[in-house]
RNA sequence: GCUCCCUUCGUCUAGCGGUUAGGACGCUGCCCUCUCACGGCGGUAACAGGGGUUCGAAUCCCCUAGGGAGUACCA
């Protein structure tokens, strides 16, 4: 049997981390048998979809790498097929018209919830003969009345549900178009879903749909219930912790990668391994080795994994997603070193690749004032004959390069009887503006030899200035 | 209310009858060091509670508590 499964998202909200979790164990465990991955949109609740929302979608699933091998197919465009199949259960008496009004099934509820009694239809059209003609009517579902269903659920174990608990559902709306539970079988089954694997709310539902496949005479999917995703304080995940668009982590400056190895550890783990390229996800993940209990999303964890993928990133890689970034902080890549370059330098103190273009701004655009505690720390007359020898080295270098520029610094250093560091430090501050930067030498070659002489210049005329105002 | 699900450090998790209960994030001490990081070595901190079963329970069973989901002409 060749497994597929399906991520089937309702347009009625964004892509958000909980769901990019179920699309991306679904796709996993495609992927991890060789089987196929649909992609299916659930917008048959035609007041609450919008356009906006299934373009939210499809880029989400676009930049996470999420690719579907079917799809995406749309419910709205299969209102016949499941007409046609709504049309044939009544004549076939599976199902009947119901011409209950709001009201009465308010009274009914009420009266139900009054004797502490579960609230669910009580199957009074169910006899109805005559067409009654009056009013608008929905498509009910003559569920079983007695008996068991069981689920044999891949991460829940056995679950049985009693029928007796179970009423009969609305599948047809008084529109005529069709709700969820109905819907869902028929795509599934016409699809040929192998492997249903969704969140753990949809756990209560399994036994109606699975009456339902009975019901079309299809044998049920295998069922896989996840557990869900709560906010930080253990709370539903809302727009407070990560319910946002999944775009915006592409904002924030997150890998994808890093951003589906967050969530992969979310109920699945392999030993005591933490970081997880794409391939080993593939290779290693199973969804019988999901555990049962929801997990807590911890910002904090995702920046680290978003960093450790920043530094094991290919410097080809990271350039091209940070063109984006420059865009967004205003710097133009043609006006610095080479963003592979870049990315090098900076990887191992970037947790975002926002904070990589903020740390570097420097490299492509001039600073107007120097950090003043740096400047007052770093730029003291003691220092003005060092930097003075170490602009003319730097001014006569024949290769501008990081060794040479090293070797600079060092010898200049050793000939005033300084330590790296008591030199490393007022370069960094009049080159960069700060006090902070990767190695000196990286940081000296990536800002280049022009702005680096204009810059030290500049510094070395602060410190004659600050001299002078101390002799007056 | 009823039905279903869940419960190991603050968080993510390992564990699948016998372990000093392991790892990771975070916090923290030290080392490395030209700054900041990265990295390395330590520290902090957990089996929700109560009953069983067993020679022996984090592991199996029951109860309680707590959390979650569903109970729609939403999905």
């Amino acid at each position: 049997m060749t497994v597929r499964t399906r991520f089937a998202p309702s347009p009625t909200g964004v892509l958000h981390l909980g769901s990019v979790r179920t699309a991306l164990f679904c796709w996993l465990y495609a992927r991890h048998c060789g089987g196929q991955f649909v992609l299916r949109i659930e917008d048959t609740d035609r007041q609450r979809s919008t356009p906006e929302n299934v373009d939210a979608i499809v880029d989400g699933m676009a930049w996470l790498g999420l690719d579907a091998d079917e799809g995406p197919f749309f419910q709205t465009e299969r209102f016949d097929r499941y007409r046609a199949i709504t049309e044939q259960w009544l004549d076939e008496g599976k199902a009947y018209r119901c011409y209950c009004t709001k009201e009465e099934l308010d009274e009914l509820r009420a009266g139900q919830k009054e004797r502490g009694e579960k609230m669910r239809y009580d199957g009074r059209c169910r006899q109805r003969s005559e067409p009654c003609k009056a009013g608008d009517s929905v498509v009910r579902f003559k569920n079983p009345l007695d008996g068991d269903v069981v689920v044999d659920d891949l991460v829940r174990g056995r679950v049985v549900f009693s029928n007796a608990e179970l009423d009969d559902l609305v599948i047809a709306r008084s529109d005529g178009t069709p709700t969820y539970n109905f819907s869902v079988i028929v795509d599934d089954h016409d699809m040929k879903i192998s492997h249903v694997i969704r969140g753990d709310d949809h756990l209560n539902n399994t036994p109606r749909q699975m009456n339902l496949l009975a019901a079309l005479g299809a044998p049920p999917p295998a069922y896989a219930h996840l557990p869900m995703i709560l906010g930080a304080d253990g709370a539903k995940l809302s727009k407070r912790h990560g319910a946002v668009d999944i775009r915006d982590y592409r904002e924030q400056g997150y890998l994808p990668e890093a951003v589906l190895n967050y969530l992969v550890r979310l109920g699945w783990s392999h030993g005591d391994q933490e970081v997880f390229s794409i391939e080993e996800m593939i290779r290693l993940f199973d969804v019988a080795d999901v555990n049962q209990s929801a997990s807590s999303f911890n910002p904090e964890k995702l920046l680290w994994l978003n960093q450790q993928h920043i530094i094991s990133a290919p410097a080809t890689r990271l350039s091209e997603a940070l063109i984006t970034h420059f865009e967004q902080a205003g710097l133009a890549p043609q006006d610095g070193p080479d963003l592979k370059d870049l990315a090098d330098g900076f990887r191992e103190r970037a947790e975002t690749l926002t904070q990589m273009v903020s740390n570097a701004r420097y490299c492509y655009e001039d600073f107007d004032e120097i950090d003043p505690k740096g400047a007052k720390k770093n730029l003291r007359p003691v220092i003005l004959e060092p930097l003075k020898a170490v602009r003319e080295r730097f001014a006569s270098l024949s290769e501008w390069s990081k060794e040479a520029i090293g070797q600079s610094i060092e010898e200049v250093a050793a000939s005033f009887g300084l330590n790296m560091g008591k030199l490393g430090q007022p370069i960094r501050v009049a080159v960069t503006g700060g006090t902070v930067s990767p190695p000196i030498d990286v940081t000296v070659s990536l800002v280049g030899r022009e702005r680096t002489l204009e810059r030290l210049d500049k510094g070395i005329r602060l410190i004659e200035a600050r001299a002078q105002a101390h002799e007056n």
